[in-house]
RNA sequence: UGGGUCGUCGCCAAGCGGUAAGGCACGGGGUUUUGAUCUCCGCAUACCAAGGUUCGAAUCCUUGCGACCCAGCCA
């Protein structure tokens, strides 16, 4: 085994790494940084970011950090942060330090002052308003602030004060100065510092000015010795500013930030915006909602850790602005339960049949293979009787082309049961179907019938020993691809996508489902015992995904 | 009209001057007590376009074309 061996598939980040390795550049060190902002939830985009970032590091024998981008106190929240955490760990990955950006706000005031004595920094007395007109346009050059030649000293004396409370929220700003004529507008004296009165989740009242995040972000990834800065593509014209801010200082070490394409996920958005939106006007049940593509919403549908990882590593990583169609991450996660998942009969939209033939109060215990091809994970007991349910679709009167389950006259495999034929239908007086009289051949159980094949196999549960339940289906929140390319990205809703079946029933093993157990509900797909609404008495679940489609009726 | 970035199969994506990997999707065959799984086969004479350099170009050069990002005291 040779130590060149790709042990993962190569991008332009591992390549970077590699060649840096190669080199001795940082001594041999990787350490990365995850750093959201506690401002919401994870979603699957920031996934792509933590397995990224996690990996790289793992891979190379490096850490990563966990930070909170906190510098705009405004938006943030505890119980955000502590969601963060929730999930990173949830998906597997363990940080080296936990940090915050507002660990280091005296150090990040100190290297202000420093900036401002070097002259590379000065207090503006312009409005926001003024500011935007003075910054010129995509072609033109903006123009140079009045107070921009403000003494060394009088700088520091107003910085000095604007930390000291004595001026109001807005009235200077602290900008870096560097060329109000450059073509990269993120370089026409960019605002570092701005004065606001809030109330910051953890360092309360102490400070009424906080960094802006070019100033901050590339100080705080020095400040822990970060060696590669992974970040997305709209920061690649930040850059210039990121190495400008450290080549002017003197910090521990100037990172490399290196930007990839953020994750684009067809039929679903990854704005934290318009998440939160939905969120708050309640277009969703909350940011757990299991049609969220938030970390917890995928969790609370019954996504596995392991499958969201392995999707970020399938997606790739490059700097192209591509969609992921929601069919990779669908596979991923059928892959991992059709491995994983019990096998369980449940039916979610019962016919009652009735089977003439069979003894009227005979139970009888089956025996049925928890999974058809791991037999390790053994068998349990199923009660057959008189009387069971089948799904109303698994019969039909008049059965499209090569259908293979129940008609009247014809014969059916009940799974892990026996054959039956149906002799008869009820049905009510508008005509519709409400029941099936069927009878069984004794000699199927566990063997095929002499003479004759049956094709198709149905799912069932006794009717006695088995549970109420309520089964959720979900269905893509939103009607069209690309929604966030929409007007208003509400009216692209999907209005449809929960459907709640009620009259469910379940075989009787799964009266003890526990929230993290996963199963496949044999022929109709993956579910979870929802961990949220299931009580004692009330068993709720939640479809994760259909099986793959074969065969599509019509 | 300024600056930055990106164009390889329906969707992702390797490729780094030596003659187009792989995955998803899709189509077809086989196995199957899940129309699932598994398995086998097929799926870019072609890399945004046009020129050029070269024995040889997706890879290098030139010129076009297209897409995305930037004018917060957000991150």
């Amino acid at each position: 085994m040779s130590t060149n061996d790709n042990q993962f598939p190569s991008n332009f980040i591992r390549q970077i790494i590699a060649d840096d390795l190669s080199n001795n550049k940082n001594n041999g060190k990787v350490v990365t940084r995850f750093p959201p902002e506690p401002n919401g939830y994870l979603h699957i985009g920031h996934a792509k970011s933590i397995c990224l970032n996690f990996g790289i590091a793992i891979e190379n024998n490096g850490v990563c950090n966990l930070r909170f981008d906190d510098t705009n106190p405004e938006k943030e929240s505890v119980e955000y942060m502590e969601s963060i955490k929730r999930d990173v760990q949830w998906l597997g990955f363990t940080w080296n330090e936990l940090c915050h950006a507002s660990d280091y706000f005296e150090p990040l005031y100190n290297y202000a002052v420093q900036l401002i004595g070097q002259g590379q920094a000065y207090i503006d007395s312009l409005s926001a308003e003024q500011i935007r007109a003075y910054r010129g346009t995509l072609t033109e050059p903006g123009k140079e602030s009045p107070d921009r030649n403000r003494s060394v000293a009088e700088n520091l004396d107003l910085f000095k004060r604007m930390r000291a409370g004595e001026f109001a929220d807005g009235q200077y700003v602290l900008r870096a100065k560097i060329d109000m004529a450059s073509p990269n507008i993120n370089m026409r004296d960019p605002a570092i510092y701005r004065i606001r009165r809030v109330h910051h989740q953890r360092t309360g009242n102490e400070w009424c000015i906080y960094p802006m995040y070019d100033y901050t972000h590339c100080i705080s990834d020095a400040i822990e010795g970060i060696t590669h800065s992974l970040c997305t593509l709209e920061f690649e014209d930040h850059r210039p500013l990121y190495d400008w801010v450290l080549d002017q200082l003197q910090t521990p070490c100037h990172p490399q930030q290196i930007e990839f394409a953020r994750l684009q996920l067809e039929y679903t958005i990854v704005s934290k915006r318009k998440l939160n939106q939905l969120v708050t006007e309640k277009h969703v049940k909350g940011w757990d909602d299991p049609r969220m593509p938030t970390i917890a919403g995928l969790r609370r549908a019954g996504f596995t850790p392991k499958a969201i990882r392995d999707f970020c590593e399938r997606i790739g990583l490059t700097k192209q602005n591509s969609w992921i169609e929601m069919g990779v991450l669908d596979y991923c996660i059928r892959e991992d339960l059709n491995e994983n998942a019990l096998r369980v009969m449940a039916v979610l939209q019962p016919l009652r049949v009735v089977i003439s033939n069979y003894p009227e109060t005979q139970v009888e215990q089956l025996e049925i293979s928890n999974h058809p091809q791991r037999h390790e994970l053994g068998k349990r007991q199923v009660p057959f009787s008189k009387v069971i349910l089948i799904e109303q679709d698994d019969f039909a009167q008049l059965p499209p082309p090569k259908y293979k389950r129940l008609v009247v006259g014809g014969e059916v495999r009940l799974r892990g049961s026996y054959v039956i034929r149906c002799n008869e239908a009820i049905k009510d007086t508008d005509g519709n179907v409400i029941g099936l009289h069927c009878s069984y051949d004794p000699e199927t159980l566990g063997k095929n019938p002499e003479g004759r094949k049956v094709k198709g196999v149905i799912h069932w549960v006794c009717e006695q020993q088995s549970y109420p339940a309520e089964v959720r289906l979900y269905h893509s929140l939103f009607k069209v691809p690309q929604p966030d390319n929409e007007e208003n990205f509400l009216d692209a809703l999907n209005s449809d996508s929960l459907e709640v079946l009620t009259n469910c029933r379940v075989e009787a093993s799964l009266a003890d489902a526990k929230a993290e157990n996963r199963y496949q509900f044999e022929r109709t797909g993956y579910f979870c015992l929802d961990a949220e609404d299931s009580t004692d008495g009330k068993l709720v679940f939640n479809r994760t995904v259909t099986l793959r489609e074969g065969w599509v009726k019509d």
